[in-house]
Formats: C-alpha cells, sequence, structure tokens
DNA sequence: CGAATGTTTCGTCGTGCAACGAAACATCCG
DNA sequence: CGGATGTTTCGTTGCACGACGAAACATTCG
C-alpha cells in the first residue's frame, strides 16, 4: 500500500512541482504549447543558466519532453497524465481547500470513512461496469477502446456528439483508489 | 492565468507533498481513518518531535485536520479534495510516467494542440450539458444537487443504482481547464 | 497530588538545493 | 571561417529546512 517505495516516489515527483520557477514552467506549457528555454526563463524572471537547470531536471523527471530543433530547444508536457497532475495541483490551490466541513466532535465522524465519495468518481465506475456488461469495450491488458456498438450506445444515451473523435481514444484501466475499482482515466 | 501568484501557491502545496515523511503521512490516511501522531510517526519512521512538525505544516497548509480527543490528537485528511489530490500524485508515481508517446520530429506536433484529450474528462462535460438541457440540475451559486427527475433519468440510463445515495450529494460546479468548460467534480 | 503517557516547543546541526556569473559548447548566418 | 545567438556546465554563495534530543506542556489515572 503505503510502502515507503511508494512515498519516496511520490516526494519525489512533488518536489519536481515544488520550486515556484518549476511551477511556473509547467503553468506556462499548460495549453500544450512547446517552447524554448530562453523564452520559459523569461516567463518565470530567472537567468538562463537557473532555467536550464530546472528543465533538466523536469526531463530526468519525465514530466517534460524536448525536442532539438537547430540551436533551439523545445520543450513541452509530456503528455495528458502530467497535464492532468498539475491542474489538479493548480486547482487545488485555486480554492482555499476547503476547511473542515464539520469539526464537531460527533463520535460518527470517527469511524473509519473507508472511501471518500466522489461524484464523477462514483459515475466513472458505473460508467465503466454498464460499458462492461454490454460489452461494449475492447479490453487488451490495460490498455482498452470503445468498440463500435459501445460508442453507438454512449451517443443514444446523449452522452456522446455522432462522430466524436473521443470515441476512437484509447482510455487507461486503472484502479480508483476512491472507489477500489476499475474505472475509466 | 499563470501569474505569479498562482505558481507560488502550486508551489506551496506541492512543497507539501514534496517530503517522504509527509507523503507517508497522507498515503496513511488515504483510507479515511484518524490517527494520533504518534501512530504516524511510527508509520513514516521518525521522531515523535519530527512528526510533529510535520503535522503542524499539513494542518496549517489544510491539508489535513486535527481532532483533540483527550491526550490524543487524531489527524486525518481535510477532505475528499485533498484525497484526490494525493491519489493523482501516487498513480503518476506508479507508472513510469509515459515518456513522449512519440519523438518523431512530424511538423505536425508542433502545431499548438490547445487541450489534452481526456476520455473522462469529456464525459463529465458531455454529461454535465445533458442534465442541464434536462433541468436536472438544481444549481445554487457554486454548489450543485441532482433534482429527483434528474436522478430517475441517469437510473434509467443505467448509470446509477436505484437508491444510491450519490444522488443526494452535492457535486460542485468549476471549470475544468482540458475543456475549458463546467463540469462534474 | 504525583507518576505515566502523548504531544509540542526549543535549540542545534547538517545537508540539499536554488540562484547567479563566467566560461564552455552548439548552431546558424554572413 | 568567424561572429552572433541560444543553451548548458562549472564553481560559489547563501538560505531553507529536515532531523534529533532535551525540556516544557497537557491529560489521564492511581
Amino acid at each position: 500500500m503505503s510502502a515507503p517505495a511508494t512515498r519516496h516516489r511520490l516526494a519525489e515527483i512533488a518536489a519536481l512541482l515544488a520550486e515556484p520557477a518549476r511551477a511556473g514552467i509547467l503553468l506556462a506549457l499548460m495549453d500544450g504549447s512547446a517552447r524554448p528555454a530562453g523564452e520559459l526563463g523569461e516567463i518565470v524572471g530567472v537567468a538562463p543558466a537557473t532555467v536550464s537547470v530546472h528543465l533538466r531536471k523536469l526531463v530526468d523527471g519525465n514530466l517534460l519532453v524536448v525536442q532539438a530543433q537547430g540551436r533551439h530547444r523545445y520543450f513541452r508536457l509530456a503528455g495528458e497524465e502530467v497535464a492532468h497532475l498539475v491542474e489538479t495541483l493548480a486547482l487545488a490551490g485555486a480554492r482555499p481547500l476547503v476547511a473542515a466541513p464539520s469539526t464537531r466532535a460527533d463520535p460518527l465522524l470517527r469511524r473509519a470513512r473507508t472511501c471518500y465519495q466522489h461524484l464523477a468518481g462514483q459515475f466513472g465506475v458505473a460508467l465503466f461496469d454498464r460499458l462492461r456488461e454490454r460489452n461494449a469495450l475492447l479490453i487488451d491488458s490495460d490498455a482498452l477502446r470503445l468498440s463500435p456498438s459501445g460508442a453507438r450506445w454512449l451517443t443514444e444515451a446523449g452522452l456522446l456528439e455522432a462522430g466524436d473523435p473521443v470515441a476512437q481514444l484509447p482510455g487507461r484501466n486503472c484502479i480508483d483508489w476512491t472507489e477500489r475499482r476499475f474505472h475509466l482515466a
């Protein structure tokens, strides 16, 4: 579960985001753009030497990918997973991170709550179940795609526009910690 | 957008997760349990004095809430938002954070991609739209709930079990950066 | 009250790391 | 080839912070 290895890896990734300069770089790339080192340095307001070491760390940590092009080197986010991570962190910072909704000494609060309710998460799990019931998914190890019949069903249910390119995208099959079930991601 | 304030706040939160001891504490609480300082110190393997300052920082940063109880003080995650944050970070660390799927110098890759595709995100937005079309949501500033008729519709579509308590839960109304639209969270 | 237990505060030490200028390296252009 | 421009490496400095033991504080129990 929370084996020592897990927390070190978690801390390692978090540390990459824990410096304002690096956070600024990632935010600047959130629109999917690819930018050269110099420009990023200017955006976050540090010297070229400094931004260079930040970029190196972000690339080494697989948060960015680099693409050499002449005497420039263009950096961009390594993938949607990274974008999602930055997004989550940014949203957490946007709101004041709700203080405890109730600090009342209600003994009921003390019973172990085995999960946090998460509306979208539960819909994701429910949706996954329905899709699998209908053989609407093509499952291949941990990658999965919507089958044509599945796409049709979702369209009829009004959840998908006809011809929506999303239908073609591969999803990932992973365990949602909140639900401890497989879900769509 | 990525105003200096935003990146400092982001870095600030990330810094709280950037220490193995603190990451371990949060992971240990991911099951929703509330644990006293001493136990947490033992779990992550640091002296009482050390865990105390970590806990203080996590509470000050609104990631944990504390609940005094006799000579113990029980700590637990401050809310589902925090659980989601830790979960995202842990999942990012679990897989090797996909290296660039294609490093090919395809010039098409260089065009600005204005968004990252996110299957669940797009479903969330689509679902939100359908629900609003049907007046299935009771919207009150930035809180929202499913109306009875909305719950009925989702049940008929097979996305909700009859009597599912989720239907009673308030959702949040926030902008999804990926879709730049309101969505369910 | 006084001992036992759980927790925080204080003071100190050591290490990690961000920042910069200067210099090395690479690439384009005239 | 040589000068201009973009980027990285090197070496240094300074600060932030995690770790701990000792001592102070709080709470329960005998």
